[in-house]
RNA sequence: GCCCUCAUCGUCUAGCGGCCCAGGACGCCGCCCUUUCAAGGCGGUAGCACGGGUUCGAAUCCCGUUGGGGGCACCA
C-alpha cells in the first residue's frame, strides 16, 4: 500500500531531483515495510510506476537495515570522541527524578563515565549552549536551542542502533545531499543534524513538506482515512488526473489554470514555492479532475481504459454479466455517450449493464416512479409503433415515441420514462434511443413486453 | 508541561507594499441547452483569524493574541 501523502512527496522529490540533475532515492520508514517484505516493496514500486515515476529513474525504495555495520561503528566513534556516553537510568528513574513536569532526560549519567555494559544505553551528549539552525528549503531556518534538546539515546542497551542514528548513517553512507520529507519530522531534525555534525559530515539540505490532512484537519491516517493509492486506481481514477491533482496540493502552476500537461508541471514546479501549510485531500475535486481527464481521452483510449471494469481483474471485481455476454462492438458504439457521464471508470458498469445482461436489473424505486397510471397504455402504444418500424434506429425510434407521447399529451421527457425503465431498469442513464438502437429490435421489444405484463 | 510549525472564499490556491473594495478552480445555488442523467454555456454565493505597530499606502513587513497541526520513547 502506498499512501497518497507519500505519493505527493515522492512526486515532488522526484521532480526536484530531476531538475537538479540528481538522483531520487525513496526511503520507506514504515514499520511494516521496514521489515523488508518483498510484497510491500513491489506494491510501492508499482504504485510509483502508476503515477509516472518509472522504474529505473530512481534508486530505492530502501529500508534502514542495509548498513548495520556502519551504524555500530558510528556509535563507537561518537563514544570514543566523547560525544556520547553510557547510561543505566531506567525510564522510571528518570521520570521520578524530574517529577510531574517531564521535559526530557536530565543528564544524570553525563559525567559518570560509565563503561559499556549490559543494559546500558548510549546517549548523545547534546551541546549546552548555542543553537542548531536547520536550513530548510520550504520553511526558512527553523532554529532550535541546544540546551532544550535532551541527551537522546542513539543505541539501546543491547547495542542496537536507534532509528535516529540509523537514519543519519544510512543517508551519509548513501551520499544523500537533500532530505525531503513530511513536516512531522521537523522536530527530530536538529537531533539528526547534531549527529551529522558530530560525525564530521556536512549535513544535508532539508525540506519539510506539509502533511496531507483529512476534513478534520488531521494528518491522513491509514486507520481512519482512505489513503491507499491503489484503492483510487481500482476505483477508476486515471494516473494523470491523480498526479496532476496531487501536485496541486500546496502548489499551483502559473496563470489561472490547474489542469495542465505533466510537462508544464515538471517545468514550473519549484520545491521552495510549496505552501507550508497542510493541505486537505479533497476527493470531490479529485473526482472533478478525473472527469475532465476522462472526457479528454480519445474514444478508443477511453474504451481501452474501461476494460478492467468490463472484464474484471485480480483487484477489480468482475461485472454482473458473464464474460460471454459481453459485446465489445456494442460497447464501442455506446462508449462516446458514456464518456461524458462518468467521473471514475468504475461507474461505466451501471451505465452499460443493460446491454449485456439477459434481463435488466430493475431498480424498484425507479419502477415505482416511472410506472404510474397510463404507463401500461403508453407501453402498449410504443410496442405497437416500434414493432411496425421498418428502420430500427435512434432517429426513427425518437420520432415514433414522440408521436406516441403527443397523442397522449405527453412531452418526450415524460413519455420516455416508462420505456427507459422497462429497457434499462433505471430512470437515468445513456440517451434512450441510441441505447435502443444498440440493444436491437428483438431484445428491446422483449423487454417492453415483459414490463407491460407486470402492469395492470 | 516543553519545543517546533502553520494561518487568503467551505476546500485547493493566485497574491511576494500601491495593478486587489482580492483572481482562478472544486463544491454549492440559479438560468440556458436538453429524450432522463451528464456534458457544455452564462451568472451568482463566499475569504485576507484578531489586535497592535512600520509606511504616504499592508492580504503582503514586524510584534503580540487566538486558533489549528506536529513532535517530545532503550518506536520507526
Amino acid at each position: 500500500m502506498f499512501h497518497v501523502g507519500g505519493a505527493r512527496s515522492a512526486l515532488q522529490n522526484w521532480i526536484y531531483a530531476k531538475q537538479q540533475g540528481g538522483v531520487f532515492v525513496l526511503r520507506v520508514e514504515d514499520t511494516d515495510a521496514a521489515r523488508n517484505k518483498p510484497e510491500w516493496t513491489e506494491g510501492i514500486l508499482s504504485a510509483l510506476e502508476w503515477i509516472g515515476i518509472e522504474r529505473g529513474t530512481y534508486e530505492g525504495p530502501y529500508f534502514q537495515s542495509a548498513y548495520a555495520e556502519q551504524h555500530r561503528a558510528a556509535a563507537g566513534r561518537l563514544h570514543d570522541a566523547g560525544r556520547a556516553y553510557y547510561c543505566d537510568c531506567t525510564r522510571d528513574a528518570v521520570q521520578a527524578r524530574s517529577g510531574s513536569q517531564y521535559s526530557g532526560y536530565d543528564g544524570f549519567c553525563r559525567d559518570r563515565a560509565l563503561p559499556p555494559g549490559e543494559g546500558r544505553a548510549l546517549r548523545f551528549r547534546t551541546p549546552d549552549e548555542g543553537a542548531t539552525v536547520v536550513v530548510d528549503l520550504i520553511r526558512g531556518e527553523p532554529t532550535f536551542e541546544n540546551k532544550l534538546i535532551e541527551d537522546f539515546v542513539i543505541a539501546r542497551g543491547d547495542g542496537s542502533p536507534v532509528f535516529l542514528l540509523a537514519n543519519v548513517v544510512d543517508d551519509m553512507s548513501m551520499g544523500i545531499t537533500h532530505v525531503i520529507r513530511a513536516e512531522e519530522h521537523l522536530p527530530n531534525t536538529p537531533k539528526q543534524q547534531l549527529l551529522w555534525d558530530a560525525l564530521g559530515v556536512q549535513p544535508p539540505v532539508w525540506a519539510h513538506v506539509p502533511v496531507v490532512v483529512n476534513e478534520k484537519r488531521q494528518k491522513l491516517s491509514k486507520r481512519r482515512d482512505k489513503v491507499a493509492l491503489e484503492a483510487y486506481k481500482d476505483e477508476g481514477y486515471l494516473a494523470d488526473a491523480m498526479r496532476n491533482y496531487l501536485m496541486l496540493l500546496g502548489w499551483a502552476p502559473s496563470g489561472d489554470r490547474e489542469i495542465v500537461p505533466w510537462s508544464v508541471i515538471e517545468d514550473e514546479f519549484r520545491l521552495a514555492e510549496v505552501n507550508p501549510s497542510p493541505a486537505f485531500f479533497d476527493e470531490k475535486k479529485l473526482r472533478a479532475f478525473n472527469g475532465e481527464y476522462i472526457r479528454a481521452l480519445p474514444v478508443d483510449e477511453f474504451v481501452a481504459a474501461c476494460q478492467p471494469w468490463l472484464t474484471g481483474t485480480a483487484t477489480i471485481p468482475p461485472p454482473p454479466w458473464q464474460p460471454e455476454e459481453f459485446d465489445a462492438a456494442a460497447f464501442a458504439a455506446v462508449a462516446p455517450l458514456a464518456q461524458t457521464r462518468i467521473a471514475v471508470l468504475s461507474e461505466i458498469v451501471p451505465n452499460v449493464d443493460f446491454l449485456f445482461l439477459a434481463d435488466p436489473l430493475i431498480d424498484e424505486g425507479a419502477w415505482k416512479k416511472a410506472m404510474k397510471e397510463g404507463a401500461g397504455d403508453l407501453l402498449d402504444a410504443a410496442i405497437a409503433a416500434f414493432d411496425a418500424l421498418a428502420d430500427w434506429n435512434a432517429d426513427t425510434l425518437k420520432s415514433t415515441l414522440e408521436a406516441v407521447g403527443a397523442e397522449r399529451g405527453l412531452k418526450l421527457g415524460k413519455a420516455q420514462a416508462p420505456v427507459r425503465v422497462a429497457v434499462t431498469g433505471r430512470t437515468v442513464g445513456l440517451p434512450l434511443f441510441e441505447s435502443l438502437e444498440v440493444l436491437g429490435r428483438d431484445r428491446s421489444l422483449a423487454r417492453l413486453r415483459a414490463a407491460r405484463v407486470r402492469l395492470p
